[in-house]
DNA sequence: AAAATAGTGTCTATCAGACACTATATA
DNA sequence: TATATAGTGTCTGATAGACACTATTTT
C-alpha cells in the first residue's frame, strides 16, 4: 500500500514525477435532451479539439473536492450537484510530456447554467449527448463509461431526482429516464411503478398549478423519498444482447 | 484533464511530488470458505498490523500491470486472474510523509496457492473473510467495497465460472455463490436456473468419474459459455433494506 | 366539443422460489 | 439397505408490460 516499498529499496522521490489529474463527466437536461460539459482546447495537444473539463489536483484538496472544483470553474456552481468517482487511467505515455494517472468523475444535477470558458479552455459548452464530435485523448471511452455508469445507476438508485427540482410530478420523473436511457416508456406502468417502490417518492399532498400545457387534469407533486437503493429495481427495456 | 492547466500557470512539477500506489483485493475460494489476501506490516506506520497488498507502480507500467505484479510478487502467479479495478483514494494525510494516491484493484481466481512473504512485509497469508483483523489505513473499506462489488458481479456476470475449474458441475458453481454470498442456496432452482441463462455454462459430454464422496449420482461436466452479461441475472436472496 | 394527459384497473407472460419426486451413486 | 446427491416436474406469488378506461384540464 503506502510505505512498505520504502523498505524495500523503492524510493519514489527517486522515481519521474507523477502527475494526477481530474476529469469530470458532467451531465444535465437541457430542452428534453441528455448534455454533456465539454471544453475546447485551446493549445496542443489536440488543440481545437473538445475535451471532458479536468485540471491537476491541489496539494490540499481531496479527489472528490478537486472534481467538484473543476466543475464549479466552468460552471461557477457546486449546489445541488452530485458527484461520483468512475475510473482512472494511468498507461505510460498517455501524455508526452510526463507521467499522467487521472481519475474520472460523474457528476449530474438540473438546470445547470451555462459555462464560461476557464482561463485554460478556448471555450466551454453544453453539447447534446446525440451530437458530439470525436474527444481529445481517450474521452470518448470515458465518458462512454459516465453514460453507461448513470444509466445503469438509474435502475436502482433514486438518481433520477436529482435530475429535477425538489418537487417534481411523476411525468416528470419520466422524462428523466426516457432522456437518459434515450427510450420511450409507458406513462401509465411508469406510474404505478415508481408509487410501488418504497422510498423512491413521497408526496407532498399538492399538485401543479394548472394542467399541461396542451390540456389534462392537474398532476400530483412528489419529492425525492428517503430510500438509497430502489427495491425492487426500474430496469430497463429488455436490450437485446445476444451472445457470441 | 491532461495537459491544459500546463497553460494556465499550473506547474504540476513544481507541487510536492505525488506518489501512486496500488492496492489488491485478492479473493480466493479454499476449504469452501471465501479468503483475502493480506500482508503483516513490517514497519511503521501500522507495524504489526495486518493490510491489503500493494505498492508504488513503476515508471513503465500501466495500472493493471501495477496490480497484476503486486499481486504475482505475493502469489507467485498470474494465470486466469481476473483483475478489475475498484476506486482511487487521495486524501491528503493519508500517509503521514507525502501525497499518496492509490488505486485498488479486486482480483479473483480459483485454488490460489499459499502466498510468500515479499521482502516488504513480515508476513503474508490467505485469511477468511469472516475471521479478520482490523485492518490498517483505510484497508477495511477498501475490502468491503471490493466485497460487495464481488458479491454484486456475481449476480450478473459470469464471474463465478473464474473460480472454478475449466470444467465443473453445477453443484460446485452453486458452491462459490454460496461461499461468496455467504447464503445457502436452493440447488434444484439454482441447477434449474443456471441452465435456462443463454450462455452462462455449456455441457462437455462428460460427467465426473463417481458420485459425490457421500453418495449421488455422477454429474454433468461443464465449461463457461461465452455470455459475457448474464441475462436474467441471479439475484441474491432478497435483503431486507428497509427504507429508513 | 375535441384533444391531451393523470391516474387506475385488469389481464398475461415470465420468473423466483417452494416443494416434491426420480434416479443414481456411496457407505 | 440407508442415505445423500443430481436433476426434473409442478405449483404459487410477484412483477413487467400491454391494453383499456375514467377523470380532468386546455384550446
Amino acid at each position: 500500500m503506502d510505505d512498505s516499498e520504502f523498505l524495500a529499496g523503492y524510493d519514489p522521490r527517486a522515481f519521474p514525477a507523477v502527475a494526477v489529474t481530474v476529469d469530470v463527466v458532467a451531465l444535465t437536461i437541457r430542452e428534453g435532451a441528455l448534455h454533456v460539459l465539454l471544453v475546447e482546447r485551446g493549445e496542443q495537444p489536440h488543440a481545437g479539439r473538445w475535451a471532458l473539463p479536468g485540471g491537476f489536483i491541489r496539494p490540499d484538496e481531496d479527489l472528490p473536492e478537486a472534481a467538484a472544483r473543476e466543475l464549479a470553474e466552468e460552471t461557477g456552481l457546486a449546489p445541488r450537484v452530485h458527484i461520483e468517482q468512475l475510473a482512472s487511467y494511468g498507461a505510460p505515455g498517455r501524455d508526452p510530456r510526463m507521467r499522467i494517472v487521472s481519475v474520472s468523475y460523474l457528476a449530474f444535477a438540473p438546470r445547470l447554467p451555462d459555462p464560461r470558458a476557464g482561463s485554460d479552455a478556448a471555450d466551454a459548452a453544453w453539447r447534446r449527448i446525440d451530437r458530439l464530435p470525436e474527444l481529445a485523448f481517450d474521452h470518448d471511452r470515458i465518458l462512454g463509461e459516465g453514460l453507461e455508469r448513470a444509466r445503469a445507476k438509474l435502475e436502482y438508485t433514486p438518481l433520477a431526482t436529482t435530475f429535477v427540482d425538489e418537487t417534481f410530478t411523476i411525468t416528470e420523473l419520466r422524462g428523466v429516464y426516457e432522456t437518459v436511457w434515450g427510450v420511450p416508456l409507458h406513462a401509465g406502468n411508469f406510474h404505478r411503478k415508481v408509487l410501488s417502490v418504497p422510498g423512491f417518492v413521497e408526496g407532498t399532498g399538492q399538485t401543479t398549478e394548472g394542467g399541461g400545457t396542451r390540456g389534462g387534469p392537474r398532476a400530483r407533486l412528489y419529492r425525492a423519498g428517503d430510500a438509497r437503493l430502489l427495491h425492487p429495481a426500474l430496469l430497463r427495456p429488455a436490450r437485446e444482447e445476444a451472445a457470441g
